[in-house]
DNA sequence: CATGTTATGTTATATTATAACAATTGTCAA
DNA sequence: TTGACAATTGTTATAATATAACATAACATG
């Protein structure tokens, strides 16, 4: 796993991220054959400024303020392009996109929510997989796709809380 | 568990989930002290008209051809008494309601999506659950709450599709 | 029955997302 | 290099989901 998906909750370099991020993409995109267009460029990275996940109408002033047209069909393209390409998460829970952490290989996002700091957290957990797999043969369920968002608070926020009640 | 929960995905006598979907909202309601009014009890068995989850405005529709008020406030007021009181769980992937088949035992949603029927499956997997509390333990997260909708094709759904390619 | 609380009614608006069609840009073979 | 097709972006309008704010009504209880 990418040192980034550890690092959500804690103190790092997140110009490491964002700079990882954006390379992977490039790489990826050029592998596939398809265009990281400029708007493509900078939504991913507005959408990598933190590990904050970003709303589209968010999204879409930012990118206005830069003068990129933004009326929400483009931000939306765009979104769609990266979700396609598994360069990023939509976080239905929260109505939220977020970078994600390890688009190198497919899979599904599962994510931890803090509702103090609101990070997101991705994980990369093969048990919970498993634990879903094995419910789903039991039910002869074929799975497509996962949505899973589990809230609540990081251990950083979990400090500050007792402080601040 | 309750019959009702592994009935999702099967043939069964739905009417008798209704029913005992609403004497168990009756009977908590009453615990509680809380109060089931018309316009409550009227949307809980609307959203448990089927095991497909039920839109807000599909509600509010309805309702509306029932003679309730309809606004959207008082549709989204009943369905927050009725999320808060644990009798339906709202589905954020899908932006929809379902009726929650243990109310009795306060407890997660965790659900099988079926892109065919559009039926829900509510699972009530420990294994899932502990996969899940071992990865926050890890993490020093304190889960608040979960969101846990997984999408795919139940058994009966992956025939037909099969059959209609 | 007066009073405070809970629930509902009503109007308006916020937030999130897509449809439909026009214009532009990129690609690549002839 | 140009013509034609495909992919991308621009533009306008609107759909779908959800909440704010304040008024009125119903209920519970001293």
């Amino acid at each position: 796993m990418s040192d980034s998906t550890s690092a959500a909750f804690q103190q790092h370099d997140h110009t490491h991220c964002i700079h990882s991020a954006m390379q992977q993409a490039q790489d990826l995109c050029q592998q596939r054959g398809v265009r990281l267009t400029a708007i493509r460029q900078r939504a991913l990275e507005l959408v990598w400024q933190s590990h904050k996940p970003l709303g589209a109408y968010d999204l879409l002033a930012q990118l206005a303020q830069e003068g990129f047209n933004s009326a929400p069909p483009t931000v939306y393209r765009a979104l769609d392009f990266l979700q396609h390409q598994g360069l990023i998460h939509k976080l239905a829970s929260v109505n939220a996109y977020t970078g994600c952490c390890n688009p190198g290989q497919p899979h599904e996002g599962h994510f931890f929510l803090c509702l103090g700091c609101h990070e997101a957290l991705e994980l990369d957990t093969s048990t919970l997989q498993n634990s879903l797999q094995a419910s789903a043969e039991e039910y002869g369920f074929k799975i497509a796709q996962q949505t899973i968002e589990v809230t609540g608070y990081c251990a950083q926020c979990q400090t500050v809380d007792a402080n601040n009640p």
